[in-house]
DNA sequence: TTATAAAAGGATTTATATGTCCGAATTTAT
DNA sequence: ATAAATTCGGACATATAAATCCTTTTATAA
């Protein structure tokens, strides 16, 4: 994969929360997506930190987006969980490819990477609403963020 | 990067290699590269069960490529450590991630993907010898395999 | 035949990513 | 005020990749 499970499990759950201004559970959020609960919470709590989803804590407590799905994109989401600099360095590891020794899949993919992080520019969290990150028996009809 | 280190080390290691029919200490090579000699000794070892190398054992043994460097791909050696299925799968870890809820870099990363592969079967071991994998410091007039 | 050099193979350690647990802090409800 | 619910933050546990170490096997050379 080019991203951690840890960025798979943020945009998941990002995907999964509603829009409503209510709060979310970490825990409902993770058995309805089945992903480990207290590993999705440490990553909430990332995202968090990033500005990307703010939290209460207590009764009627959880997390909720800090802004509208749409001005939320894969690239905040991804700098915010690896860095600004994942997709630097040689796609073979070799330390000298550069201009002067390019690797021979240097230039397939230059271009490639830079089409990657274009489309992580503009895609957001919204774009990711549309494709159904639920498992297969709980497809349908559920609403985004429900107890179980 | 898109391979384990590993497969980085085995890629330069047999880039270094002479072509003449002699053997190669994994020790030399390592030093020449500056690589974790037992680690690397240990990758060539799965290279010659992968019939890419071969070994003699004992004084004057060491590690020689089973055939000509342009004989030997990218795509053989990353087959052989990392298995035929290293670039399957969704690119940001959605198991839903297919043909009817396709994520946003699937098309991207599709076109992307196949150029890889392709590039990968196309580039040899000879054509990394082109770039020079040494550290700069030693770039500059050493054999491709000599006792440091 | 013996000593030496080197790869082969297995066991062990280290580093990092992944995943879990628990106590403290904070908010709501009674 | 007190109790309950829930995040926060750090410590702990596990899995896998990365790297090392040690013993065995095999070949060469004296």
């Amino acid at each position: 994969m080019l991203f951690t499970t840890a960025t798979g499990y943020a945009l998941r759950a990002l995907a999964a929360l509603p829009e409503d201004g209510s709060y979310c559970l970490a825990k409902d959020l993770a058995s309805q997506l089945d992903l480990p609960g207290p590993y999705l919470a440490k990553i909430l709590q990332g995202l968090v930190q990033a500005d990307i989803l703010e939290s209460v804590r207590g009764p009627k407590g959880g997390f909720r987006l800090t802004r509208p799905s749409h001005r939320i994109t894969v690239g905040d989401v991804v700098v915010a969980l690896e860095g600004p600099n994942s997709l630097e360095g040689c796609i073979m590891g070799f330390p000298t490819c550069g201009g002067d020794h390019p690797c021979p899949l240097h230039e397939a993919w230059g271009a490639v990477k830079a089409q990657v992080a274009t489309s992580m520019t503009e895609a957001t969290i919204r774009d990711l609403q549309l494709m159904d990150l639920r498992h297969q028996k709980d497809a349908r009809g559920r609403p985004p963020c429900e107890k179980p």
